[in-house]
DNA sequence: GATGAATGAGCATTCATTCAT
DNA sequence: AATGAATGAATGCTCATTCAT
């Protein structure tokens, strides 16, 4: 399986064993990462766990920061190809805007402890591979933006920074994730859908009391 | 200084050399944190940067993780403070959180670097640890549920999940900091306050065009 | 070489490498504690001697304690082992007592300073360990109790607690050992093997005096 | 209180408060030495214990080990004292021998837990704390030696040599201290003082049947 | 390509001892 | 005489990484 971005040497030729290999560190780093957090997984743990004994471990990576790098390569990966497949949606940019919204917060519930991992071990990444995986950010970000933009030029959105909308609603949309432990058990994803897109939509004030939000 | 909860006990009798030697081993922690995470600061680090020797250290903390703590506690305390000088609104639920958002986004702007190295190290706490510092956040949260819910009752603000809307809004509003690498440049702070309070107040739907909005 | 009791395990998979290291190690650790103590011996001091490095060290053990189990294991195994070999004396209960007797005089002779050793610091040894390690004695101690009995029964020997006389005689053979500083030039094995046989089955009195027991 | 033999040098001047805060260290230790064991006594643990601050400790000794010198010293002392206090016994050598070892039963069962201590302590001692300590013991053992060689002189004890007779029945008084979780609750202090005098003085074998004494 | 034994720098923590007041 | 804050060497242990086979 390709990489997304940044590529990591390999000592061994057979490329189709390099990706085999990989997909088992994956599988069970994504294990020990979930249960004891990455820097508490030692590569004893990760050479046990896939079955790879530790000598070979380092003939698919050059160092523990790779494993990291390549696990979040993968997650991101996993999420470009769900947004892609969600595909671009007709209509106006209000609907693919609503369209956009409901569609991350489903994957991100689908993926949550992926991500939440990610969060959480993101600062053991060396600035090279932070910079690689902020590129998927961005091109996804990018999307919000261009809708945004669209809705602002035909009048249908108002004047403002789409730059800043788009991570506003990014933002809104990892409170799905974030904040979890909050949320669950006061609200279930559907609610939790269209309040994100009534609130970006249309706020929280009552129309019928417009005449009140001056005060 | 007092501290916010938990109180780590020294074996330093003398009060006032303990809030002393703490500031220094504070500020110390907070230069070697920014640098290279907690993590990765060594006690050693951590005794050099602070002029406190290595064993003397060891008499104002029990444990390493404790200066996360005390530097978690600090922060907590900065800003609770802040809040609390804010003070309670006068006027209505739209006013009231129209200033609770601005205060709060002034607030993070001015300490964003303390606040960027706790998101980024609180999974280094443990648990009891943690659950001490999530008391500040719960109490914080319960202000704006406040005054959501008082402007649901009197039909400003429309029905909804007050504890769903409270947590998005404080997710717009930790934006600020955790994407100011995105918007710094982009965005100043004033166009950001208005921004969050006018996307809460009336979304990004343009009114004369609100027919569209079921489009 | 297997061991008696509880087994520490090893993170390495070569059994017979297993075997080999832990010999290295109880050679230098036998060195090194005749010298200055097990808790004066640090694992650094250990690594030197025995020449495996010092992470290497703690494959083959989990912590420094069970290298001290693992020294007393091996003691007591090779006086078990010499124990075994002196097999059952056919005869009667007091040819059975000297043969024990002298028997077991003659291997403490031999391994006086791993003894010495033991005693100083079975203290050392944590309750599991320790535990472990009575089980040999008491077995041991059993087969004083038995030979006793039996002179007991056929009243060859006098009515008496057999557990206290065993006890007494076994704190006998141990004098050799303990206080072998005091006795050493003064007396020779075949010396105290003669005399603690007499003493246990005649005592001191003079028997043409018998009638003076009294006095 | 005078100590035995070697002194310990002090800072402090005035001879009466030497000896009564060596006295506070005394108690303290003998506390906490019960609880942990010397070596995990730290200096910390005996100033808090003793109410004395931890530098003015330095002032009445030197290092760490001289506190377990002069715990040593003290216990030695009491014994001594007590020993001294038995006086000497009227009467033949078989009857003072037996007022010995049942006044030294008496005493080592009053006085178990500090000789207990003192046992799996000493190897922590120097050298030159260790010698002076074992003068003590020599003079304690004299006495036995005395009786012996004046009960062997008159005739009354076989031809044997009393150095190691005595090292013997010591051992065998020992017994009671060092192996009391074998005999407690087995064998009563009485039947303890009855047995090893009646092995002492008549050994195991029945007489009636001692012609049975050469098998 | 694979194995797993070996390395050693690095870490948090302890504690006897000193010293300024 | 007394206090208690300060020092820093020393220790047990971990773990990423290398390397001989």
């Amino acid at each position: 399986m390709a990489t997304l971005n940044r590529k990591i040497p390999s000592k061994i030729k057979n490329n189709d064993l390099v990706d085999k290999r990989r997909e088992q560190i994956f599988q069970a780093t994504s294990k020990l990462i979930r249960k004891k957090g990455f820097h508490k997984t030692t590569m004893r743990d990760i050479s046990k766990e896939s079955g790879i004994s530790l000598g070979n471990l380092y003939d698919y990576i050059r160092k523990k920061e790779d494993i990291l790098y390549l696990f979040h390569d993968r997650v991101a990966q996993i999420i470009v190809n769900e947004m892609k497949e969600m595909g671009e949606d007709p209509g106006g940019p209000v609907q693919k805007l609503r369209k956009l919204i409901e569609g991350e917060l489903e994957t991100r519930d689908r993926y949550q402890d992926l991500i939440m991992t990610i969060y959480q071990e993101s600062h053991s990444l060396s600035k090279a591979s932070l910079k690689s995986l902020l590129i998927n950010e961005e091109a996804n970000m990018e999307r919000y933006q261009q809708v945004i933009k669209e809705g602002i030029e035909i009048g249908v959105f108002k004047q403002a920074n789409p730059a800043m909308l788009a991570n506003l609603i990014k933002m809104m949309i990892e409170c799905w994730v974030l904040r979890r432990w909050t949320l669950r058990g006061k609200v279930s994803l559907e609610e939790m859908k269209k309040g994100v897109v009534e609130l970006v939509q249309n706020g929280i004030i009552h129309k019928a009391n417009e005449s009140n939000s001056k005060t």
